[in-house]
DNA sequence: CGCTGTTTGACAATCATTCTCAATCGAGCG
DNA sequence: CGCTCGATTGAGAATGATTGTCAAACAGCG
């Protein structure tokens, strides 16, 4: 929660070649730290271009990509399909997000791992993983 | 599963401008008949220009988002954003999809459509829906 | 300082999907 | 039948996100 501390960007990708932690990869990162629901690489980028610390857009997508094998962040796809991006906690979860503002929030349902897991394995279907995610309107945006 | 026969393409959009069954919307709905798992549009466009059926591809893209949203076929994005569409029931239900060759299983989960409910709920979120797909590797494909 | 592998970014290239719009179709009508 | 008019089609252009290129800028190191 201390901005950039934690992140982890010094240390993305134990296995590989370790990532350098560079000027633009702490501002991407800091970018998405400072806001708290999904957003598209365009956005950071224009949100970076706007701020003091312009970064290449090739760039921004390469270290969301770098970030998210690294399981630092979580992506998701937009109803049109373009790839939306928000920093995470590292354990497994699910995402309930606010169709109208975006407003994310991360839940946990060991029963459904438990189901998905059940129902993979009753068809002989190995290997398994999968993708939830809950959309409604929040609060806010009710009245 | 007789072929065309119930697809219900002929009262397709039971509100709106009512569509006309024509010769190349039937293309289509046989193309996804004839096959069982998710396919994407471009498929199905080669698929009907492989036959005797030529179809154009702006009109495959039409004809498919029209059926998604009289509800008669789902659609789901890959990995990469393509979007990926199969003939399905009309119930709601979830895939069991074979991250490997593609073959799909519908499931259903009482418990996972309860538990959405729930968490949105106790969150404070309304109109809720959701999105759930498992992957993993089918039988075939292990050995 | 020079040397070398890494990273960057302006720009071109891909690629799925949508848009345009003139040509074609088809159901109803006289 | 043959005509009319809105619905439909499809070739090709346009869009827009994402990725590839590659020369220039950088960073650690001897
Ligand atoms: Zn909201
Ligand atoms: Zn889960
Ligand atoms: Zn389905
Ligand atoms: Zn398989």
């Amino acid at each position: 929660m201390t901005s950039t501390e934690g992140m982890g960007l010094e240390r993305v990708s134990t296995e590989r070649t370790p990532l350098r932690p560079t000027r633009q990869r702490t501002a991407v990162a800091e970018a998405l730290a400072s806001v708290d629901d999904f957003r598209s690489a365009q956005d950071i980028h224009d949100l970076l271009s706007r701020a003091a610390t312009p970064v290449g857009l090739a760039t921004v997508y390469r270290t969301l990509n770098a970030l998210v094998e690294a399981g630092e962040v979580d992506m998701l796809r937009t109803e049109d399909g373009e790839a939306i991006y928000r920093r995470c906690s590292e354990t497994h979860h699910h995402h309930l997000v606010c169709r109208s503002c975006g407003a994310t929030i991360e839940v946990e349902g060991p029963a459904v791992e438990r189901w998905t897991t059940a129902i993979a394995a009753e068809h002989g279907y190995s290997e398994v993983s999968h993708a939830l995610e809950i959309f409604g309107t929040c609060g806010s945006c009710q009245r």
